[in-house]
DNA sequence: GACTTTGGTTATCGTTTGATAACTAAACGC
DNA sequence: GCGTTTAGTTATCAAACGATAACCAAAGTC
């Protein structure tokens, strides 16, 4: 029973060797580097030998680092995902007294050059397509972590008083989804829809925190005015909601 | 050569039998929409017999109305693409003596009814990944007849002079396609990622128009001062640019 | 230096999957 | 009615593809 003798000395395996497990997962990960370059390429239809291939190795290869395809694919969400997000973003955007366009900017600028990358934005899409768990993992996080920060910052900077993160009107936070849908779909128009930008990104990101914050303060405090009956206008420069230019 | 005697038969099949074509084709436009929602469902990788199965067919019968399952999904793209451009957009865009708000909210409302919807987001944005030519060919049709249209639109509003389509900056552009991107982004979040709207689409569609004029023609108008050193004012309503909301 | 583990190979297996062949029954034209 | 098309069937092929088996050489362990 030469089975059961190896499957003993395996679980009994007393010296893990050091440099051996290192140099291991150094591999695994070289391995993973390419497979989330190759399937951001051509999708997680991609077949095992194609990927062998790219990295110099025949496909049986493979199997000593993955069980199975599915397993492969699943160590490279984890790794698209988990690598890109950066807990300091909500201090960032908690951090008082800092005006509202810089702290926007700020956030955003760095948020941005994580997000609006060509393999992140591809697998993302293919994965949240797949009906993968990972991606919408992502997106709530961004939805209990981001965008509730930015609604009180806008807040507050339109002189409106502090709420509690379920407080939150949809109007208010559908208003910072939008500013985020900007931002993303710079990622889609040119890494999926394949087309140049127009500009550099850093130039786009500060246009969008701009349009923003000429817009959403006013939405902001136009919602507080219909909520509560004009008493909240000490932020506001006396304009009228309906000038010339949205009539 | 019974082989010869066929062809030469089809070739000069004299007459096509009106019903039957029109009933050819009405089963084949049948097929063509199942196929949408299935490939729009599961991606393109999708099996022949899985889709034969939905319509209560074989598998080789699909093969009676198209060669080949690569045909099949060129039919499927040009189906959802075609069928979704309206050329009265174009018109509803340039419509004079309309106010900025109404053209745009008349228009993004329509838009969006049309393109935040399950299967266009969806087949789109497979179609895109996989490298297919007509999605970017749907995006260039939005970039050449309607991003430059709203720019004129809104220039017009914020009292800039009038100028051809390949002078607007890739500033005025890029303000325009982050509009595009907020509307887009809303299919993407419902359709893609899964996640359930936070309001009727319509008052998105709203929110996102109003939060771009209370914005947009102010950062146009920036844009013109710089340009020109100041000189055009005349629809700006004399509020300094960066108020305390954006200090 | 014998023994084991490891990272790789070649050969191959069993499904899956797009596509075709061969046939059939109903509909159609004359 | 009789031959022809046509829309479908069943059976099957050939390639693609994930996965495994069996083997091997180099490195590591004792």
């Amino acid at each position: 029973m030469p089975r059961v003798r190896t499957k003993v000395a395996r679980e009994a395996a007393p010296k893990p060797s050091f440099d051996r497990g290192a140099a291991r997962e150094q591999r695994e990960a070289m391995i993973l580097d390419e497979a989330i370059r190759f399937f951001a390429d051509v999708g997680f239809a991609g077949q095992t030998r194609e990927l062998a291939r790219r990295l110099g190795l025949t496909q049986p290869a493979l199997y000593k680092y993955f069980q199975s395809k599915e397993e492969l694919i699943e160590k490279v969400y984890q790794r698209v995902f988990i690598s890109r997000w950066k807990s300091e973003w909500e201090r960032m955007l908690t951090e008082p007294a800092v005006p509202l366009k810089d702290k926007l900017e700020r956030f955003y600028l760095d948020y941005a050059r994580i997000v609006v990358e060509h393999n992140f934005i591809r697998i993302t899409m293919q994965a949240a397509l797949a009906g993968d768990r990972l991606t919408s993992r992502y997106v709530t996080q961004v939805g209990e972590r981001i965008v509730p920060r930015v609604c009180h910052a806008v807040r507050e900077a339109a002189g409106l008083p502090p709420i509690a993160d379920g407080e939150l009107s949809a109007r208010e936070l559908q208003t910072v989804w939008d500013l985020q849908g900007a931002i993303i779909y710079l990622a889609v128009r040119h890494h999926i829809y394949g087309f140049a930008p127009l500009e550099p990104l850093e130039t786009s990101v500060r246009g969008i925190v701009a349009t923003f914050i000429a817009g959403a303060p006013q939405v902001f405090g136009e919602l507080a005015r219909v909520d509560a009956g004009e008493t909240v206008r000490k932020a506001r420069t006396g304009r009228k909601s309906g000038s010339s230019l949205s009539k």
